[in-house]
RNA sequence: GAGCCCAUAGCUCAGUCGGUUAGAGCGCCAGGUUGUGGCCCUGGAGGCCGUGGGUUCAAUUCCCAUUGGGCUCCCCA
């Protein structure tokens, strides 16, 4: 097809009226969930300090490095926020939410950018919705968090995933994991792929993440974190395994799932489903007990996840799970003549008042091709209204299932909508 | 950053082994019913065949470039 003059920028959509209404309905359950759980939505700007972004989710990360939407204007460096969570933390921070007392339960929902190649299940506008839980290091936490996450999905019907868990350890856990690392991939270093030799330095975790096919079977006996665990750590985990057992929610362990973002300590967790093609991952998320510090406030712990919305979409298609519906229309007015398009837009105004949904013909078309339209935007009525109906004051009133027509006045047709 | 594929009507797609006016289905508009939708019938509008260049007597078709789109790797939602 020709091109459009003007288009939206690679990887970034427009949503459609048909498309809309499954947003609409996939807000409204995020929504109602966080009010079950008793999350409070946040809302931050879109354009965040580069800095926050870069010290928060960690320089050397895939995203701060090379997938930023970023400019300058005079001093100021802006970004487009890439993800939410440390936003999140920087609110906490700068409006000294702590003093709200107590943890705060925090959710989201918009979009993030990050500048990549599209592909399906990846865009550079996509939207996320997410939750924070700031001011609790209790495994309860975490598990909050995870159940809160696999309620919306559950509501939604897709329960087709799998919950992938594992923890991450704190900086001493990770040190004596990260030495036991590069012991063991040392002696092979020239063997790695180039990219896993460049993270051999900078943070070997990746090297586990790799997919390149020469570093597999290295990968397969390399140590494991969760033998690395301290105390605490061990503890931690256990029993967020259990008070996840607790909760009937079924999960793997996955020793090697290590996230992307450097701000992750303890638990991490990935919902992952094999219906959306080869970005599989739904949701993610952890336990960030650094990242307020790091972003200027007190050493706090939080744990939160993060969803993706396009992602969620794709599975519910792929599984012929419904998102919403094309919304009905309660009245269509017909009218022949000026004199009943005048009457008619007081009855529209007046069927609205009822908190009904009423519309009518704007460009004079036939009365065979409003009764078209009426059915296109699948009207469950019509009024007709012409000279004579107006002299009368009774108009037919027609009920489009089932093509019934009776002669109605506009006070008894609105007393049969009320 | 790398690889592969694609581009003809609003949508989905035929088609031209290079040859006068480029097709279908759906959708849209109108008529059949001078005041009645969904089914049916008839008609109509709508394409410089993504853009630029080359080869040729002739290009929507072949070649090159470019733009846009899709998918994959990497990584992530």
């Amino acid at each position: 097809m020709a091109q459009a003059k003007f288009q939206t920028h690679h990887g970034m959509v427009d949503i459609l009226p048909g498309e809309s209404e499954k947003w609409q309905y996939l807000e409204r359950i995020i929504r109602e969930t966080a009010a079950e759980f008793h999350f409070s939505e946040i809302r931050t700007p879109v354009l965040e300090p580069t800095e926050l972004i870069a010290r928060g989710i960690g320089q050397l990360t895939d995203i701060v490095s090379k997938e930023m939407f970023s400019f300058s204007r005079g001093e100021t460096n802006y970004v487009l926020r890439p993800e939410c969570t440390a936003p999140v933390a920087r609110a906490y921070v700068q409006h000294h939410l702590d003093q709200r007392g107590g943890a705060q339960k925090l959710f989201y929902i918009g979009p993030m950018f990050r500048a990549e190649r599209p592909q399906k299940g990846r865009q550079r506008q996509f939207h996320q919705f997410g939750a924070e839980l700031i001011g609790t290091d209790s495994p309860i936490a975490d598990v909050e968090i995870i159940r809160f996450m696999m309620r919306i999905y559950e509501k939604i019907g897709l329960t087709k995933t799998t919950l992938m868990i594992n923890s991450v350890g704190d900086p001493e856990s990770r040190a004596a994991y990260k030495t036991a690392l590069q012991d063991y991939f040392r002696p092979q270093l020239s063997e790695l792929s180039e990219i896993s030799q460049q993270r051999f330095e900078t943070n070997p975790m990746r090297i586990l993440d790799s997919k390149e096919d020469e570093d597999q079977k290295f990968i397969e006996d390399a140590p494991l974190i969760t033998d690395f665990l301290n105390e605490a750590c061990a503890q931690h985990y256990a029993e967020v395994k259990q008070y996840l057992g607790d909760s009937g929610i079924i999960f793997v362990e996955n020793p090697r799932l290590v996230r992307g973002l450097d701000y992750y300590t303890k638990t991490a967790f990935e919902l992952i489903s094999s219906d959306v093609g080869s970005q599989d991952a739904l949701g993610g998320g952890g336990r960030y007990d650094l990242l307020i510090e790091e972003v200027g406030g007190k050493p706090t712990p939080a744990v939160g996840f993060a969803s993706g919305i396009e992602r969620l979409m794709i599975a519910c298609e792929a599984l012929g799970i419904p998102l919403g519906e094309e919304p009905a229309l309660d009245v269509y007015v017909v009218t022949r003549g000026e004199a009943a398009q005048r009457w008619a837009m007081d009855a529209i105004t007046q069927i609205r008042k009822l908190g009904k949904s009423a519309t009518m013909d704007f460009s004079g078309k036939s009365i065979k091709a409003q009764f078209k339209d009426a059915d296109r935007q699948n009207s469950r009525f019509a009024i007709v209204a012409g000279d004579d109906e107006l002299k009368s004051g009774s108009f037919n009133f027609r009920d489009m299932s089932d093509s019934t027509e009776t002669p109605k006045t506009l006070a008894e047709i609105l007393d049969i909508l009320r």
